[in-house]
DNA sequence: TGCTCATATGAATAGGTCTTCAGACGTCAA
DNA sequence: TTGACGTCTGAAGACCTATTCATATGAGCA
């Protein structure tokens, strides 16, 4: 096949020549990287989590289930925004609902998203996070 | 003060009534609630891990340096598009440059970002995601 | 039945984000 | 100095996302 991994600095990617330094090394980094698809779910559910509406519901849903009336009450939001969130969080099994007559009540199912929030929250309540733009180092 | 906790189904929210279902359970949930400026900051560092891009680059530096035309190479994209998303990475202070003469070597700076990073893939690996709109249960 | 209630949905709008392109900047080598 | 190089940047466009409003659905109640 083309390969050109021997001309300095260039290496094939995906077909088409590219400039690199460290041959190598990109080379195993590439070998490491996870799948495609693997990649993409995964930054999919980050970007679930991404919004502080959708965060506050699920973090509001850690110690057992709630209506939707009540997670509106709870985060601040209308009850409309929220039944859209659910909708997004329930479409990727993040959430679950139990129907009772009218009411619906939803509870947090995927547990990785719990390891997740369990991280993410004991961090940021410990230590401030650096805010943007204030200047880099040397 | 005026609560009207009293009323039935009626609490005080920020200073306007909403219908709640459960007031007790709400009003613990509500305290348990971590600070309005930890949630958008979580919600901010999930935001910089959903895309694809970033989420590449930064699992690209999870075992050393990298220069920015070597990080173009491993993840696929331009270097410009490189560029962009380490100024963003950069300015939040999860990845930290190293500068030796025109070159620029990026290193994953923040251990809370690692261990995320860590988790989600482990994670992913091993259980396949479930993607959007498949039906839901009853 | 009709009415109210809790939730769900669709469409539309406003705001944000990613990529690309063109060019700037500072460094190195000749 | 000049030119090539690696990286950085700003502006522009296309795309995506969140919220709102209005309305639909479907359960309970009179």
């Amino acid at each position: 096949m083309n390969r050109s991994s021997d001309v300095k600095g260039l290496i094939d990617i995906d077909g088409c020549s590219v400039r690199v330094v460290d041959a190598p090394r990109v080379a195993t980094v590439r070998e490491r990287m996870p799948a495609t698809q693997d990649l993409d779910d995964t930054a999919d559910v980050f970007g679930l989590l991404s919004d502080p509406g959708r965060l506050r519901l699920l973090v509001s849903l850690l110690d057992g289930e709630l209506c939707v009336c009540d997670l509106a009450a709870v985060t601040g939001q209308s009850e409309s925004a929220v039944s859209h969130a659910l909708r997004l969080l329930r479409a990727h099994r993040i959430v679950a609902v139990r129907r009772s007559g009218r009411m619906a009540y939803y509870r947090l199912e995927d547990p990785h998203v719990r390891m997740l929030l369990d991280l993410a929250l004991a961090h940021t309540e410990h230590s401030e996070l650096i805010h943007p733009e204030r200047g880099e180092q040397s």
